[in-house]
DNA sequence: TTTTGAGTTGTTCGA
DNA sequence: GTCGAACAACTCAAA
């Protein structure tokens, strides 16, 4: 009996580490024949934004989670590194591979990369088919009535709903066939990506990367955080976000599947909002590409931001003397995120108290930040200085300690991550300056000692700010009619 | 083409 | 303490 023999597939993953709802993935499984999972890590082809120090150890984990799990399903994970056309054309001739699946990624290297790829296997023979996997609707397909990009989220979230729900999720694969024989492949320990010396340990402790991490972290979502979400996103103590950031940007769970669970729960309009800006932030980038690098509103190339290696320092290690910014920002470097609501008042301290670029702010970010992702850290970035799409007004200037007071009220987040202040009664933990001599004694903090004063005043800060951005309205006002 | 309504997350000031 | 207005027009998107 002779049965039609497919090639096999190589199913290159990226950002898309899972097996349930992976189009590429169960593509190939259905397609028959060998399934050969591949993960290529070549850090020189994404330009100034290789993976970061903390987005190095999540993949570490979710490279080591995925080949567990491939396993189960009787395949196993090739990993190589190098560039990337010569061993796919490497692992398609030792497979006999006469196809290449993958799902498409956002960031302007990468599709350049993966256009210039796609000829050339095409050109070896092999079909290359790209699948949709990391967007609920894609960017292309999304327009204003006059057929350009949206540049506001409200528009843009409304368009994305009136097309529809998205398809439902598809579960694993059951089994994968292996080829007659795997490829060499490097071990994912090989490629180096845990930090030396280890330092990781905060990190090791706050997460679980990987897909069933994901898939619990969903779970526990659903049951605790998305009933209060509209009120508890706003409060760093509690657990009152999803943290599923840095899970989406790996693709250890797909916004299908996050869309299908909260459908029907109450309170889920607000959280599926934010699962939209994460759309939106991929819909800019996608149109607009030089957005990583260049503010979206040209104006700002002019705005006089001010070189300070020392305050920029100072706010990077959480030494700013503002206990919300702080925490903050110690809560970063030792978990690899940062509560939504906090990356808000950092960001404002950063761009306007200190007018320091917002280009600096996202580089820290992408180092530090295990959900970094090149698509939500640009809007977000350019939408907290002003100078993005849909962006807060110039004068929404966030007061740290109005902000610390309002959404820390018993400073229980700042004593966290600022342990110098614990000892402080909770009506001083938000100005530890402003505290009486006696409070101070009482925590035994020496002020400039143990824990800063202020760097700025933020009350000085705020009007320096805001007359900084007076200087590129008045010479972009063209109130002196561009002569004709 | 022109018009119209609207726009994530804030703060300060003065009544 | 609470409330509304001002902050500054501008751009976006749809009718």
């Amino acid at each position: 009996m002779v049965r039609r023999m497919s090639g096999a597939t190589i199913v290159w993953l990226r950002q898309d580490l899972r097996l349930a709802d992976q189009p590429a993935l169960a593509a190939a499984a259905e397609r028959g024949g060998p399934v050969v999972p591949l993960y290529l890590h070549a850090p020189e082809e994404e330009g100034d934004w290789p993976p970061g120090s903390a987005s190095r150890f999540w993949l570490h984990h979710s490279l080591t989670a995925l080949d567990s799990d491939l396993r189960r399903l009787g395949s196993r994970l090739v990993v190589r590194r190098g560039a990337s056309l010569p061993n796919l054309l490497d692992v398609a001739r030792r497979t006999g591979a006469n196809a290449m699946h993958l799902c498409t990624r956002t960031e302007p290297l990468a599709r350049i990369r993966d256009g210039l790829v796609r000829r050339e296997l095409e050109a070896a023979g092999i079909e290359v088919v790209p699948f949709n996997g990391h967007l609920l609707y894609e960017p292309e397909i999304v327009k204003t009535r006059g057929g350009d990009p949206f540049k506001v989220f409200t528009p843009f979230w409304n368009a994305c709903r009136a097309l529809g729900d998205p398809l439902p999720p598809r579960p694993a694969p059951s089994r994968l066939e292996a080829p007659p024989a795997w490829p060499v492949s490097e071990t994912i320990a090989g490629l180096g990506l845990l930090p030396q010396p280890d330092w990781a340990e905060g990190m090791r402790f706050a997460w679980r990367p990987g897909e069933r991490g994901a898939q619990q972290r969903l779970a526990e979502f659903l049951r605790d955080g998305v009933n209060d979400y509209a009120t508890g996103r706003d409060r760093p103590a509690a657990a009152g976000t999803s943290r599923l950031s840095p899970h989406l940007h790996f693709g250890e769970i797909s916004p299908r599947q996050v869309f299908d669970a909260a459908r029907d729960r109450n309170g889920s309009a607000a959280w599926l909002r934010e699962i939209g800006w994460r759309e939106f932030a991929h819909h800019v980038l996608h149109h607009f590409p030089h957005t990583p690098e260049k503010p979206l509103r040209p104006e700002f190339d002019r705005f006089p931001w001010r070189r300070d290696p020392d305050r920029l320092a100072a706010w990077q290690r959480g030494r700013t003397g503002y206990p919300i910014v702080d925490a903050g920002m110690r809560e970063l470097w030792k978990t690899g995120w940062m509560h939504n609501r906090v990356r808000m008042i950092v960001a404002s301290f950063l761009v306007k108290d200190l007018l320091v670029t917002w280009q600096e702010g996202a580089a820290w970010f992408w180092d530090t930040l295990v959900d970094a992702d090149l698509a939500n850290n640009t809007l977000n970035w350019q939408w907290t200085a002003g100078c993005g799409a849909d962006a807060a007004p110039y004068f929404r200037i966030f007061n740290p300690i109005l902000q610390g007071r309002r959404f820390d009220p018993e400073g229980e987040y700042v004593a966290r991550f600022v342990p110098e202040l614990l000892r402080l009664p909770a009506s001083h933990r938000h100005t530890p300056w402003l505290a009486p001599a006696r409070a101070l004694e009482e925590a035994e903090l020496v002020l400039d000692e143990d824990y800063p004063r202020p760097i700025v005043d933020h009350e000085t800060a705020r009007k320096r700010a805001l007359l900084a951005f007076q200087t590129i309205k008045a010479r972009s006002r063209p109130g002196s009619r561009r002569e004709v």
